[in-house]
DNA sequence: AAGCCTTAGTTGCAGTTGCAACTAATTACG
DNA sequence: CGTAATTAGTTGCAACTGCAACTAAGGCTT
């Protein structure tokens, strides 16, 4: 059973980037589960942005991760029930929640962190780092250019 | 506001991967919509499938898409709600749905190509036939990896 | 032919998503 | 100043997703 003919010419990377990533998905988190890390990708994800920019505006993390504000609020709420993170209201803006990792949250995305990557060498295994630059360089240009042409939309 | 350092080396493009398919998902959907197209990508994903490759098995159409059978079945489900495919019990195999394009749905898909094909042009504006097929490449590459990978699980 | 294993599809379920509508705080402008 | 517009976050809602459990049908081994 093949794959019904990409047609990139006509339908677009779309498709397939869609395909590809609930793939890698699945896979990826059911891995995780089967090594004991008890996060799933998208929350390694958001650990890492908090562990690396420290306490981040739950606007900010929407926004770096593309996703909806009111997805992303929900999704902070089911990581504090864990105890892995926390909102501070901030000080200078009594809207603005910060969201931090607690001590807690810091140990098991560390612990996560090395199983993770040795997950992604393996599915990664045999693609180029320039590859894999490439692609990341593509798909970039590809969200640079939605952002603009919603702006021009919104802006009429 | 920039994007959180993409970091390819330790995370692998997976986080990006993630992240462009929402945005263009989003964005493409949104468009569709204000275009008077009455379908969403996925949608004219799999009639294309249908369209070009005749009626199919559920198992076919959840296959090529990587999607769950059960998620398919109620995809299929709406679709068939709106007229524009249906079922045909196979007559081979008796526990087969035969999938295809009602005349009203090849009527709706063929006029809302066009208009697809024009938005995928606007969001790949800027980006080389060359480049569109590396990372056709290289994603696939990634798919064929972990479908490697899953069997190889599953075998143990 | 009988029993076991696999495969196609459906249904219940819990979790997640985006959108719209809302509140509260902040900023811009007259 | 004070009113209007913007921004951060929450909640209700409908839609979608994958998983597990199930039924029905087909294939295989003996």
């Amino acid at each position: 059973m093949d794959d019904f003919s990409p047609d990139l010419n006509e339908y677009g990377v779309l498709p397939l980037l869609a395909k590809t990533r609930r793939c890698a998905d699945v896979y990826i988190n059911k891995r995780l589960q089967l090594m004991g890390v008890g996060l799933t990708l998208k929350q390694i994800v958001v650990l890492k942005s908090l562990a690396l920019d420290g306490p981040l505006p739950q606007s900010s993390l929407a926004f770096c991760t593309d996703r909806d504000k009111a997805s992303l609020a929900r999704f902070v709420n089911t990581l504090e029930k864990k105890n892995l993170l926390a909102r501070i209201p901030s000080k200078e803006d009594k809207r603005v929640n910060l969201v931090h990792l607690t001590a807690s949250g810091e140990k098991v995305f560390n612990e996560a962190l090395p199983v993770f990557k040795k997950i992604i060498l393996e599915v990664q295994e045999g693609i180029s780092q320039e590859e894999l630059n490439q692609v990341s360089i593509t798909l970039s240009k590809l969200r640079s250019n939605i952002n603009s042409l919603k702006n021009s939309c919104t802006s009429n």
